[in-house]
DNA sequence: CATGAATGAGAATTCATTCAT
DNA sequence: AATGAATGAATTCTCATTCAT
């Protein structure tokens, strides 16, 4: 065999590391943060320990790593083109893609709640601009309320942010396993689009 | 000096253990579960780590009796007479009673969804009637909404639902400061009163 | 009703000093001396600990007293008079008195053989005279042998030994329910009697 | 430098916890098994604490490992082949091996008589075929008593049983440092074979 | 005499992390 | 790149003993 080109290693690397976030991810979000040792982990993945240190630095760099990528598949389908102002068909897909984009990454958004509030998340949390994906939007919307002569646009951002997150809560607290009556599901996300993209008097 | 009555000491053993659960949820809940140690706890109240161990067996033991109590004032709270079938006037009750609770105990619903999907309390909720608020009067609001004609009811409770635990989310990460505008909180509050009380067609 | 007499003071304490005494024994011999905590002891005996450390300065002290007691009622028992040379009779009332013994303190004996090695009362015993049954009547039997012309005196010494402990042991060991069949060992206390009060060849 | 190979790593492991197990012994034997902590111990062995946990899970595992090793040892020793019925060589054999075995393993010997009645090796042995020596060869003794027509073969069961237990507790408790005179244990030694070998009438 | 809350010293245990190979 | 033995600091927990009442 000849010997890997630089270009191979990188590759080795790049799908090594996938696999140890991937299974962390796993085994954080059922097993929580704290409960699961490294050793625990490496077994899962049936690597060892050392190995694990040779990609992250640290069991906080590792679930700081998990979180960032999460964040960032979940923003890059929730919010492809959001720059300018909002219009009603992109609140319209953004509550689509909201949806799609929770139930798609369930493993992560259960760990994500589970993690939120704890320190090294939260402290990383605390510096990016996402912190929170309302934060980030939230002054679009209260603005597109506004424009779209919304009665009180602070009372539709807080309802649209309550429905957003208390949908994502339902499915992690209430129905972890996705044993959700999809028909109500989709009425729920119908009703949002109705609600939220019609312009009331 | 005569010796302690039992009363006495009864007395004391009762203001002590509140005093360390109410030190326990502070601290839990600032700093985290995992994150705060017996020692630091013990510190934090100027009592020694070995009487912690007097009033409960273990760390665990002391998270889950301050759940435990939690739960119940909350309960106690939010859901004073809902044994027989819903009137809309106990749907208004329940819906101010509801944000009112978990305004007033904003330290423990913080720690509680902190902790909710962690070990040793997911277990122990597993066999809590009231593991959620939902799951308990779901079925009532789900008759509820049948018998005052709501067109989908399914969708009517996943809609309550959401709004009430998006709510108390909201509270828990966006706002846990009560930089809360009290103004629209109360649009919100009534709001999901006219949703659910007035009959639809 | 009249002020206690001091003899009467006396007494409750000789009585309850006796009663914490036996049901140590009791638990330290079921449960084992260092499994046992003072705590559990005082619940099983129905006082409080204060009170036990009125009556002992340590739970060491209270395992010594035990076994200092003990000792000297199996002693008594054992050895009502050895003081001049020892005749054929009195050795066969040493065995027979010995057997008895052991079993009529049965619990102690099991206390006794469990705790014998270790620190305190490895300690306690080295600076006693009865630290071992045997080291004590150990010379007076080895004279005895001699006297008697025993062909082996030394070899007597050891076996009868042997015989009296590994009884001992026994009990505790193999038949710690004293399911044990009598004729048999009424007969292995005779063949004592016979091995060694017996002029041999 | 390769990288260590799994047998290296087998026989590093394999080594350790010899060594571990051999130190534990010494210490819990002559300290007493309750009086050594773990940290005692592994200072003793030079390692750290840690390590200590990594080879056992704990210091009552660690015992228990020492004891079943121990038992092992004895009875390969004592037991080489008695699966058939006992020839009076067999009986002498065992007699003699029996008493090399006890002495050869003086260590373990007085470890296993100090703690035989405590909690956590008490519960073990419970489970075990041969909780007791005597316990498994009991009733094939019988039986060859019997066989060689003893007058009463349970009166011998019981004197060789006393007979091989006296002596082992006489090593442990009174001449513990090996002070023994030689002389008469073999003379002992023969004095129970000649009693248990000879056909009787 | 009697109580049990309170202490504190030390014990067992865990586990993220390092490092020689 | 890969391993897992080894570390050590921190953490949970235990329990004999004290002491105010």
């Amino acid at each position: 065999m000849s010997p890997r080109t630089p270009k191979q290693f990188e590759e080795i690397r790049e799908s090594r590391r996938k696999q140890i976030m991937d299974a962390a991810l796993e085994l954080f979000a059922s097993e929580g943060y704290n409960h699961c040792s490294i050793s625990q982990l490496a077994g899962y993945i049936g690597i060892s320990k050392g190995l694990l240190y040779n990609y992250f630095k640290s069991k906080e760099a590792l679930l700081i790593s998990i979180i960032d990528e999460g964040i960032e598949d979940i923003m890059a389908m929730i919010d492809p083109n959001m720059d300018g102002i909002l219009e009603p068909e992109e609140v319209e897909g953004f509550i689509r893609n909201t949806f799609t984009g929770i139930r798609n990454n369930l493993k992560f958004w259960i760990l994500f709640i589970n993690v939120i509030l704890q320190p090294p998340v939260k402290e990383f949390l605390a510096g990016k601009p996402f912190s929170n994906v309302m934060e980030r939007i939230g002054p679009k919307l209260l603005e597109y309320f506004e424009r779209m002569e919304f009665e009180d646009p602070a009372l539709e951002l807080l309802t649209f942010s309550a429905m957003i997150e208390g949908y994502g809560i339902l499915l992690v607290y209430t129905f972890p396993n996705d044993d959700f009556p999809r028909d109500t599901v989709n009425s729920f996300e119908n009703r949002m689009i109705d609600m939220f993209t019609r312009k009331r008097k």
